[in-house]
DNA sequence: CAACAATTTTTGGTATACCAAATCAGAAAT
DNA sequence: ATTTCTGATTTGGTATACCAAAAATTGTTG
């Protein structure tokens, strides 16, 4: 996982472990989680499940209904572009606050995380290369040196985690993203705010179109199946 | 309250009190909210005591401090200033995108609170200045029709909502804020993203430091208090 | 008098039991 | 056959009790 810190509650690490059957898809949109059967079958009580579910419903991975079970979320592709639209707004931020303060350190990162993207590319599986992709973008915004920005984009990335998973595992594509990640960088490094966000543009303009096309491929097929 | 939904649960009725109760300053920064004590002083039990003291984590009003009672929130003059930078840039990317998307009738709603606001400036006290203030900018957000930006915007406005009170009730200017109101609708008016742009960087630029200086006024006070 | 160790207290985390409201199903009446 | 009313069931919300870990305090010892 990203997150580098080890899930202390149980709560936390039941909200891990449906995060993951949600985002792999084990667990796919409008399937009901009730709080009773599904403690009851991870053999913990309804406390740690109901406070886990509010974290997923926090993250946008799960809807809250009034009197009915929570469900796990199906975005319209209107909801997904839209967040797009924020985390690219975002992460163009913090990269023009970045050309400002990020560190030598924070930019030799970036180099080297991008590196090892570029090596494991077509060694490791998707989900491993979209937790480096992750990473990537998370080191950028956290370049900006600005806790609360990095913080929202990180819930961003988050949330769109299955939405940007679905659209890559479509087209994966080597040579755009590595090429586009060092576009990133080589702007980040010349500090050139106008460059940077020229190929952040680059990079996740892409991805909103991108993204669409698989939430509406993926709704449509609900949609025989279930109609 | 800019809120329209009735508060539901008894753990979001708690929220709100204590929402209140910390934004007016009933309970000061630093103050300890021990769920047992604070649960039996108001008559109910931990169980929505936790869940309301989460929801305010989750809004950066209380810190959770593992084995150690919440306490409320003493945001440094940095953090302040990095969440109105965030706020900043929501606000104006909402701005830009209803320049293309806001319809006559979020303008109209605009201009009609904007002309409250200007009529009630010498007559209502802070606190409610503030909440029109709030809707104004809310309002902005959401002529973006982008659930997702509006719903950040207004997380964000929220969550500065006691820093921006500090610094207005330090220089309380109608002038200043009725004439920026009305630039920024003109512009939105007009359609005019550059225009939208330079008013609202008018309008909110300051804001960042008179915040700060609210704050830092604020935790200086503390020091002499508390050393 | 200082430092350390043990005990007591306070904390959050979890399990369980109970309740009220909403839903769903079945039976009865039209 | 359809509709409506009723009661059983399922839901989330709340209260309470228990536990383990972590502080704080106190007492002891050097």
């Amino acid at each position: 996982m990203s997150e580098s810190a080890a899930e202390n509650t149980l709560a936390e690490q039941i909200a891990a472990q449906l995060r993951r059957d949600i985002l792999r898809g084990k667990l796919p949109p409008d399937t009901a989680i009730k709080e009773r059967d599904n403690a009851a079958e991870l053999g913990v009580s309804r406390t740690p499940m109901r406070e886990a579910i509010r974290i997923l419903a926090q993250e946008g991975l799960v809807v809250l209904r009034p009197s009915r079970s929570p469900i796990v979320a199906r975005p319209t592709v209107k909801e997904v572009h839209d967040q797009v639209v924020v985390l690219l707004a975002l992460e163009k931020l913090s990269a023009q606050i970045a050309c400002e303060r990020a560190t030598e350190e924070d930019l030799s990162r970036l180099a080297e995380l991008n590196e090892q993207i570029a090596e494991a590319y077509d060694h490791v599986d998707a989900l491993d290369l979209f937790e480096m992709d992750m990473a990537f973008h998370r080191l950028i915004a956290e370049a900006a040196h600005n806790e609360a920005l990095a913080e929202t984009h990180h819930a961003y990335l988050a949330r769109l985690w299955r939405a940007r998973f679905l659209s890559a595992t479509m087209r994966r594509n080597r040579e755009r993203v590595v090429s586009h990640h060092g576009a990133i960088m080589n702007a980040l490094r010349a500090r050139d705010p106008e460059a940077v966000d020229a190929a952040l543009d680059q990079h996740l303009s892409n991805l909103a179109e991108d993204i669409s096309a698989a939430i509406e491929a993926e709704n449509a097929e609900a949609e025989r199946a279930g109609g």
